[in-house]
DNA sequence: CTTGAAAAGAACTGCCT
DNA sequence: AGGCAGTTCTTTTCAAG
């Protein structure tokens, strides 16, 4: 499938706001309620589009830290990345594993309440997962999500 | 705003698919639709909930390639903060921009069609922002999302 | 692609317990 | 806080040009 210009614009702004009905996207497109219907479910179907999810604010929910960590194995067969996988996916506090080639084996991104609360999740959930060698960190200060190439 | 157990429930849901109508929500939650609706409404008011964002498959897009950058910056004045953002957020192959504490001053997500492509945008981008030092990278491989201490 | 319409369903409102 | 009933709006599917 190859979007068109208007498909693009039409991303663009369901990037900024997925909760704008089809008929409001269609007027800024120049198009009919049905036809932006149509594009969305295309995109959709064609897997470009694969789904909606909340944007939270962790902050106000009383997660104040933020942390983003870069993790070296020790031992890195097919069996220990898997190892690593299984138990870090079950940390509460992880949000995001990568897993990356470079430097590091995976980025975690991972929250606290604070930063009391992050050194026991550092320490008692992180550092002790399976074949665990070089850590590194970087606190979250502020962040900004762009549209990316959408844009 | 303190949550209680039913809106953890419901955050948790609605973290998995941001599409489920207020009624569907309802019923998993044993509660009618319109107070499902109302909790939800309180969740946005309270800023807890700050909008619903599309996932969009950049490969399917053609952005096969996704870097995390770490970046030091040579001169840390507030002046050349300010610089490296605005400078940064105007590249479209950047898709998040975090400012961070740590070995690095920020944590860049980047993405380009291939790795030629990538050492274009770094090259040309990346290397060339104002005050612009070290600069570490690590290749995606592949990513889980999770949903975090909302689980 | 468009317009127009109709049916189903979701969102929203007011009133009640 | 939650439920019920009713209204408004969106979605979804159709037919026709």
């Amino acid at each position: 499938m190859t979007p068109d210009a208007t498909d693009w614009a039409l991303l663009r702004l369901l990037d900024r706001d997925a909760t704008q009905p089809a008929s409001v996207l269609g007027r800024k497109l120049g198009l009919s309620q049905p036809a932006t219907w149509r594009r969305i479910q295309r995109l959709e179907q064609a897997g470009v589009l694969t789904g909606r999810r909340l944007e939270v604010d962790l902050e106000k929910l009383g997660f104040g830290v933020t942390v983003f960590l870069g993790v070296k194995l020790a031992t890195k067969g097919r069996v220990s990345l898997e190892d690593f996988e299984r138990a870090v996916t079950a940390i509460p506090e992880v949000q995001m594993v990568v897993h990356v080639l470079g430097l590091y084996d995976y980025r975690l991104r991972v929250v606290a309440r604070d930063l009391a609360d992050f050194e026991r999740v550092l320490r008692r959930r992180i550092m002790t997962l399976p074949g665990v060698g070089d850590v590194e960190a970087n606190v979250l200060l502020s962040e900004e999500r762009l549209a990316g190439p959408i844009e």
